[in-house]
DNA sequence: TTTCTCCATACTGTATGCAGTATGGATGAC
DNA sequence: GTCATCCATACTGCATACAGTATGGAGAAA
């Protein structure tokens, strides 16, 4: 990822088979290639806040046109990460304390609804599946590997409880605020607590014990502390 | 409206002087013009859900170009007006009733929780603001006003509850959640009933007296009960 | 020195061009 | 009649072109 080597050579979409039975995969369009690429560099700093996005010189580094990249910007626009200036173009967003609290508020209230509804919808495969995710994820925490792969533990997590609570447009939402949250810890947290395993061994057996209430209280505390770790910044 | 006339004669970007200290009037760009009238074309029915939009005939039909139909178009997918098929290009979102029910309930969640906030940061200004609007949402009820007009002081009853809320990603969620809710009563719904201005008067009481878990439940209720409208067209 | 004006520069916003793909109907085989 | 194949058509996705605007600094005026 740090050599961007433009994107991709045989650029003509073309598609490939799968092995298995799954039909056709489909190779994703220019724009969402540059708007993961951007989100990345976004993320993990290398784009850094109130920095100009300037459309040609992305277009130069990527290895494409102006274009997709256009189309991207607006995108992230939409999605939190850049701010677009009315012909000025695309800045990269700068997160405040006050913002990230409230993200991560929005994602407790949505969160903590998802696992009550998570608490009355589970079934035999659905626990099958967390127990899956929470002993791999239990088990890289006590042998602290590495933050990134921890991060997506627990994204993982978290993202299959609220898919098993099963509202749709709640699943979307939250995978956009995760992506924010996940920003916004690795910009202004300087040292991030490992995520607490320990608390998402006490959700999931509330969930699997369908005691909804107990899963949804759970669930809100558990994010509020990650919150928590906002307050030291202040402002 | 029904005349698209093309969106502007001056379309080479200008600006005009407030007469009043407002120093300037930004123009919207053509894709935020195009966004809007798209916006207005699907919610009122003239596009219908499934159908094709090809970019070359709302560019006509308009007077742009396709470039600002295009990225309207992708607006409008984050939006969830509509589905954009690789290859295909864009057609109007078909909703269901399943997402319509996940949206109010969604909804629900944002709101009454902007509410409870409402109730803890609400000041003399905006209580007066709230009353000015209950008020004339409640006369106009009264009168049997037309239901457009109905519709959108509605809608200003609850934005501006949100906003005193003061959670700005609340904020912005919700606007986009209440377009969506709009689109679905006008389309499944056939006979919409009106909005209760003799809830929001109870929602309202509950805020200016700070009681703010009180006005949290019965927004609640309020919201639910516009849900329960759709629970009559099945699926 | 300070402030105003003007202009060169860089970049956005919109339009147009072009290559490649999805689709549906015509055609032919069975 | 049914099914597979092929091809014309329409439209997308990306690239490029062009016009117009925001900005910052040079130079003039005070």
């Amino acid at each position: 990822m740090t050599t961007p080597d433009s994107l991709d050579a045989r650029a003509g979409a073309t598609r490939q088979l799968a092995r298995g039975d799954v039909p056709v995969l489909q190779r994703a369009s220019l724009r969402e290639q540059v708007r993961q690429a951007l989100e990345e560099f976004i993320v993990f700093g290398r784009l850094a806040p109130g920095e100009h996005l300037a459309e040609e010189s992305l277009a130069e580094l990527l290895g494409v046109s102006r274009q997709p990249v256009r189309e991207a910007l607006q995108s992230l626009s939409a999605a939190g990460f850049v701010d677009l200036r009315a012909g000025r173009g695309a800045f990269v967003h700068e997160p405040t304390a006050r913002e990230a609290r409230e993200v991560f508020h929005v994602r407790a209230l949505l969160e903590s609804d998802s696992c009550r509804l998570a608490a009355q919808n589970i079934d035999d495969d659905g626990a099958r599946r967390l127990e899956v995710i929470y002993a791999e994820g239990h088990e890289a925490s006590q042998r602290h590997d590495d933050p990134r792969r921890l991060i997506e533990l627990n994204r993982t997590f978290h993202r299959t409880m609220t898919e098993i609570g099963g509202n749709r447009v709640s699943i979307a939402l939250v995978a956009d605020l995760e992506r924010r949250a996940g920003w916004y810890l690795a910009t202004i947290i300087t040292n991030r607590a490992p995520s607490s395993w320990a608390e998402h061994r006490e959700i999931l057996d509330a969930v699997v014990a369908r005691d909804a209430d107990r899963a949804r209280d759970l669930m809100l505390n558990h994010i509020d502390h990650s919150r928590d770790l906002l307050e030291f910044t202040g402002q």
